[in-house]
DNA sequence: TATTGTTATACTCTATAACTATA
DNA sequence: TATAGTTATAGAGTATAACAATA
């Protein structure tokens, strides 16, 4: 800006990113007592200790590509939370199932999680959270919107999108997105 | 919750990192025509063409550990942005001075970025995007109390912060982050 | 031909720690 | 003793691409 102040644009920006570091922050220190990374976190949730999902999946729920998801995995599977099993269906896919082990972390590490989500974000009201929802979201669709102006360039990170988008699965994944 | 409806705080959890990959993956895509990573562009908006800056305060200004900022000024110095030199008073430490075509790039990089970022966060009206501040600037605060509430544990990258706060320097940096 | 998953390479960033040369 | 900066190692995550097995 002309005066030297700073925008409130620049602010927004500052803060998002201010406010991302601080919840990622909590976020580890949480997931620290299970001995969990947000991304390991974030992929057992994806997780049952049935049906299973496939790692292609897992990954496009996620936006990781398949290498990522496959070396989250093997770790997992190290250290006995998730098993790798043959998909019947299909001999080129694996179908990846937690263990009793998987289910009791995962289980742990959600209910720790929640309730450490629930506190901190205490520090608003549910008045306040009501409106900074309501301005968070249309924020988020709005940038989400500009990323593809032109109908290519969704995110950054786009191997999984553009094999999704040549598959003509972009639109189940933004609803999953959205979900 | 109870009732298998998404509690507002989880929902704001979900949006603030939905916010920030969204805003990054535009950073990047800006940044990308200076081929600057985010740290890259961060540690060049600290520095000047005549004082410079010690390694170390960029460091502690950026949350960086002192291997990461070495790192990146290699990189930096090694495309021709920036150049160490010699501090007169400290014969241990280096100044880091932004070369012509480091202000260059730098000037140009400010104000490509800043540009986008005006644009993309005018998705909020203004008074809409003074809201958002209020809030997310009482969130962020709350968190950060909230972060250390015995007194130690600010932030989970703590190395510079130790050093910092064992030299009694931890006011000093609380009040540049809040700059 | 296209897809599933693995493997390999390279790069960014983080964390830790050993090391030097100064202070 | 402590500090400034470098170097090394290890890990997480990203991106890209080659590959074998299968569809």
């Amino acid at each position: 800006m002309k005066n030297g102040a700073v925008s409130q644009a620049k602010e927004q920006h500052r803060l998002i990113h201010e406010l991302y570091v601080l919840v990622d922050d909590g976020d580890r220190q949480v997931l620290a007592e299970q001995q969990l990374s947000p991304l390991e976190f974030a992929v057992l949730q994806q997780l049952d200790a049935d049906n299973g999902q496939r790692l292609t999946d897992v990954g496009a729920l996620l936006l990781c590509v398949k290498s990522t998801i496959t070396r989250v995995m093997d770790r997992l599977e190290r250290d006995g939370l998730v098993l790798r099993t043959q998909d019947r269906d299909d001999r080129r896919a694996q179908r990846v199932v937690l263990t009793a082990k998987g289910v009791y972390i995962r289980n742990e590490a959600v209910r720790l999680h929640a309730a450490s989500v629930e506190s901190r974000m205490a520090v608003l009201t549910p008045a306040e959270q009501r409106q900074f929802l309501a301005l968070a979201g249309r924020l988020a669709t709005g940038l989400r919107d500009g990323l593809h102006p032109d109908g290519n360039g969704y995110l950054h990170n786009e191997a999984t999108l553009l094999e999704l988008r040549s598959n003509g699965k972009e639109e189940e994944l933004l609803l999953r997105q959205a979900s």
